[in-house]
RNA sequence: GGGGGUGUAGCUCAGUUGGUUAGAGCGAUCGCCUGUCACGCGAUAGGUCGAGGGUUCGAGUCCCUUCACUCCCGCCA
């Protein structure tokens, strides 16, 4: 028999009753009603009531228990009766006569109470994490986590997915977010850097003819933090496949995240199917890339309306000459809203930065009109032809940015989320997964003027390109991808690149020249070269997953050992200084920052 | 690197126009209480009001600087 339990805290039944028992966990809550003391213990599986009076020598001393201290019970299963039965906990129908106890581990007074529903501050939580991951909420993520880590660990086998593991020491790509970087002690003056994707080894492992492979894996990118995002370290379903086609993939992951979400929250799928949207659609319609699909409101272009004679709002128009564009989001049957409601969307607007979202109602007293403050300037014909290009009419608001593209379309899509939620068209209850698809291979960087890859530099070109085509790298599409839930970006993927000849083409139009790929992508350059595979993949993002499924905004709240927004373990103390002795060995010196 | 928010007892928070000795709930300690499940009742302890400087007869409150945490922008192929 174990020396500590006969029972977890979450077995015992009425058919225990009369049973001798022993449990062991946690003092979650103790009621001392001066004869007589009820303790909550609580475990990982859940919460027994046990119960001691003044008639058993051990009162006194069981009395002066702290919350938290962990003790063994032994004692007797007893009934409860009707009017005491507790419905919350499944053992509440029974509860333990204490009969003796022992103390396995003692407390001190607690920093933050386990027992509470309250909100704590960032810090304490995260310097006491062990006491934190007991509270219920978070200890039940933490469950979630692990078993939709399983679940799709099944799910990969189940569909022929080989896990393997990739190298946590590799080296630095030029291509990407920063690394952290590793001092290597036999190879001075060299580092090794960590993965910031398993990208290179998945190929490879496809150039190996391994087929199908998957991993839950660790990346690694030194940037700053988001609420959704961790510094530091995160993980990914790391999948990739070869003789593949876009579509294969595409039935692989909808396949398997349906079968994830719904097997793991009740929130209804908007789409069984995700609906494929061009990158190109995605940035006009939505103004990002990552668009909330729950969200009905759409963005229009009608720029075209500010170079007709009659319409005389003439800031725009002027903006409209030299080059800047109209973009708009038009509300249902928002005639009747106040005035306030569209002042302060106008304010937050230019909270963020824009010089604002002008807006005006269609109404019809008679003949249309436009009321707002912006409405004279429209003729009738301007605002008909907006009521057919936006979809609208009488009763609809229309607001409306001016300026270059890109910042349109960065406002414009934040107006669509504020006015969504204003308007509270966000059904909380929904999850609304797509793909956005046709990612351009290159982009201007507006800085430096240069051309660069717009995301992967592996990702295979679409079409059978020509040296012609190569001239207007600009309007290269790539078989590159992603799957975004509710706005949030959950995983991007790309069929690759197999052929080394066209990937120097590419490179070369990124800058690179032979000799700098042939250094800086030696092991996979060198692989393709030697027959590889048309191969292709994905990797969604396991933290954000979890974060949809346990309906948390916050990504630490799934992640059991998090550090905070300045990359630091409160709990752990990292990073921390090291030695002399340590550096030297390193062959490292560092200078003080001043 | 930049912008916003927050910082008062171990924890969560209140604190008015600048005005006497900075409060509450939970937790801790002590006492009372035999059916609670957020048990109840009474008492006690617990504070460099994040830190530093300034204005003022007087600062938790106003001003400046700074630190920490957090949200966002940049960044994140």
């Amino acid at each position: 028999m174990n020396k500590y339990r006969t029972h977890n805290c979450n077995e015992l039944r009425k058919e225990d009753l009369d049973k001798n028992i022993s449990l062991s966990g946690w003092i979650n809550k103790k009621r001392d009603h001066g004869n007589l003391l009820f303790i909550d213990l609580r475990d990982n599986y859940g919460i027994t009531q046990c119960i001691i009076d003044k008639e058993n020598k051990n009162f006194l001393k069981l009395e002066k228990v702290q919350l938290e201290t962990v003790v063994k019970f032994e004692g007797k299963v007893v009934n409860r009766s009707n009017d005491t039965i507790n419905k919350d906990i499944d053992t509440g129908e029974v509860e333990v006569a204490i009969n003796t106890f022992e103390i396995l581990g003692t407390c001190k007074e607690l920093p933050i109470p386990v027992f509470s529903d309250q909100e704590y501050a960032e810090e304490i939580r995260l310097r006491y994490r062990f006491l934190d991951l007991r509270r219920k909420k978070i200890h039940e993520n933490i469950i979630l986590r692990s078993k939709v880590i399983s679940y799709i660990r099944n799910e990969m086998m189940k569909l022929g997915f080989l896990e393997f593991q990739t190298p946590i020491l590799t080296s630095s790509s030029p291509e990407g977010a920063r690394d952290f970087l590793v001092p290597s002690r036999l190879n001075p003056g060299k580092f090794y850097a960590l993965p910031q994707a398993p990208q290179q080894f998945k190929q490879l492992i496809m150039v190996s003819g391994f087929d199908k492979y998957f991993q839950i894996a660790p990346c690694f990118r030194d940037e700053d933090a988001r609420a959704d995002r961790s510094p530091g370290e995160f993980y990914q379903l790391d999948l990739e496949m070869s003789f593949v086609e876009q579509e294969d993939v595409f039935d692989v992951v909808e396949k398997l995240l349906v079968n994830t979400f719904k097997e793991f929250s009740n929130k209804k799928l908007m789409y069984n199917q995700f609906p494929k949207i061009s990158y190109a659609d995605a940035m006009l319609k939505y103004g990002s890339d990552k668009p909330d699909l729950r969200n009905p409101l759409i963005i229009n272009d009608i720029t075209e309306i500010f170079t007709r004679d009659d319409v005389s709002f003439e800031i725009f128009k002027k903006l409209v000459k030299s080059g800047s564009k109209v973009r708009c989001i038009s509300t249902t049957n928002t005639k009747d809203k106040p005035r306030s409601f569209f002042d302060n969307i106008d304010k937050w607007a230019k909270e963020q930065g824009a010089s604002g979202l002008a807006y005006f109602t269609f109404e019809e007293k008679g003949d249309l009109f436009a009321k707002g403050p912006i409405g004279k300037f429209f003729s009738k014909e301007a605002l008909v032809e907006i009521m057919k290009k936006t979809n609208s009419k009488v009763g609809d608001s229309i607001f409306m940015a001016c300026g270059k593209q890109r910042d349109l379309e960065k406002i414009t899509a934040q107006a669509r989320d504020k006015i969504g939620k204003d308007l509270g068209l966000i059904d909380d209850n929904i999850f609304a997964f797509c793909w956005i698809i046709d990612y351009p291979m290159f982009e201007r960087n507006e800085e430096t003027n240069k051309v660069e890859f717009s995301h992967n530099p592996f990702s295979m070109p679409q079409g059978n390109l020509s040296d012609k085509d190569f001239e207007n790298p600009l309007d290269i599409l790539a078989f590159q991808y992603d799957i975004v839930c509710n706005g949030i970006e959950l995983s991007s993927g790309a069929i690759r690149n197999h052929i080394p000849e066209l990937m120097y083409k590419l490179f070369s139009i990124a800058g690179y020249d032979k000799k700098q790929v042939d250094e800086k992508f030696s092991g996979m350059i060198n692989a393709l070269s030697y027959g590889a595979p048309p191969h292709g993949g994905i990797a969604p993002g396991i933290d954000r997953i979890v974060m949809l499924l346990a309906n948390e905004k916050n990504i630490r709240e799934v992640t059991m050992f998090p550090m905070n927004q300045n990359a630091q373990d409160l709990m752990m103390n990292a990073p921390s200084e090291v030695t002399e002795e340590q550096l030297k060995e390193l062959n490292l010196a560092y200078k003080t920052k001043k």
